[in-house]
DNA sequence: TTGCTTATTGGTCGCACACTCAATAGCATC
DNA sequence: GATGCTATTGAGTGTGCGACCAATAAGCAA
């Protein structure tokens, strides 16, 4: 009879509670959509109270916010990391592309979508969208850059070159809830063609036969996402239906 | 004393209170959000009782998508007609691209936004989205085939290069929540680039002065979506606060 | 004027949410 | 083994939402 559910308190550091709270909220976030991260959710996940929630995060808003800084940079880090140490710039640059056409990146476009809509209401999820779009703007600047002193690209600026194949690559982003099998070649390899153009390539570098090197092309997102938390204590991982959590932009805010 | 609230019913033919109904419903999905668009708003805004509203709408769902598609479809109307006698294809282009740069474009960037977020969990709204979308398509492709046949415009494949431009329309626009103030030029003509290069215009042909001719580059979106609604009966404009719809997306389902 | 159709109301139900706070019980320390 | 700190619970408050339905009254037709 006390199988069922969980009768005995687990006890655990606060960072280690922490940390774990943050990591479930980024999954759910990442797999179900930040409107789903809620005090009752994230608790259930956790086999906890809603209150346990709440005396970490006495704000709801901090928690999602945090939700989608983890799952966001464990994205980045995966996508575009900061060191690279098996291959090219080139190399690279071509493995973010190819990986952000697979449809495992549906994820993270979805993500986005949401975050970018979300941030509307919320000014603290507001401040934290502006602050990955400057980390990814970084990081892609930083990889040109350094593909430009090896001679690989050629470009006068390369942050306008890294923003204009962002921008590209959230406008094909826009449409992950929607059906893209019919696009047109030319659209499919927009990123690409912008990315060439703009770093002075010759049409076909990016995506050709072995254009990625040795890197290896398979990631999981979920994986990605709690390898960025510091320590994801044994987070029980638990089948979700997902339900419909199209309804918690807009009602938060108004009792405030 | 009975002039604070209206005791007095008002009995509407069924055409005409629908009709208003949507308009409404289109205004507040606008300005505020889809996620306000709820029984209790809609019908506050009308000064009716939101059982009214149901009666109408048995599905609070499928007014959502109502609201979208007439809200979306005005600002089509206005941004690229489907009449044209004022102007050339060129004019009509490069005017597409002069609003799409303005202030009063954010609001229906927000939107689009909105709906491709929203549409992740409400399959009316995802169709609704979906049209919208090959109607934005077909719209702008009839406008690249037109400027083919009078010599403007050089392409071989009119519908890949609408896609291609609308694609990088929508990724400036998902920055709508955000701030954009220190956007590289190159980034800021990213739209008009990609025209020029899918067209085979010489750069800066449509955004040189006097690329609109005598096009008017004034339009209000609230009136477009109004415009856009067949009869737009008595509908009293009310000031609005705008609370915060942020948390309505991903509750309504669940219920399901 | 009377009567009928139905647009409109008023009230209710259940649900999910964030937030609050006193009471409880792990667990480390002595 | 007793003690104290505090992580955690349990219970409750108030809000907004969609959905439902019987009662009401507006306005047209006879």
């Amino acid at each position: 009879m006390s199988s069922s559910v969980q009768r005995k308190r687990i006890r655990k550091s606060p960072e280690a509670r922490r940390a774990e709270i943050v990591a479930t909220a980024a999954r759910i976030a990442l797999t179900e959509g930040l409107e789903c991260v809620t005090l009752r959710r994230v608790a259930e996940e956790l086999s906890v109270r809603p209150g346990l929630i709440s005396h970490y995060f006495p704000s709801a808003e901090d928690l999602v916010a945090e939700a989608f800084s983890t799952a966001a940079l464990g994205e980045l880090d995966t996508l575009l990391p900061a060191e690279r140490p098996d291959g090219t710039p080139a190399q690279y640059l071509a493995r973010y592309f190819a990986l952000s056409s697979g449809e495992a990146y549906d994820d993270i476009s979805r993500l986005w979508i949401n975050a970018r809509h979300l941030s509307r209401y919320r000014p603290v999820l507001r401040e934290r969208v502006t602050r990955m779009e400057l980390a990814s703007d970084d990081r892609l600047e930083t990889l040109i850059l350094d593909g430009v002193a090896r001679g690989e690209f050629r470009t006068g600026d390369a942050r306008s070159a890294a923003i204009q194949i962002l921008v590209v690559l959230d406008g094909l982003g826009a449409h992950a809830n929607s059906d893209r099998t019919d696009r047109p070649p030319a659209v499919a390899r927009l990123a690409l063609s912008t990315a060439e153009r703009a770093l002075d390539l010759p049409p076909g570098t990016l995506d050709a036969p072995g254009a990625t090197g040795t890197l290896p092309l398979e990631y999981s997102p979920t994986e990605a996402a709690e390898a960025a938390v510091p320590r994801a204590a044994a987070a029980t991982t638990v089948a979700v239906t997902v339900a419909d959590p199209a309804d918690t932009a807009a009602e938060a805010d108004a009792d405030a």
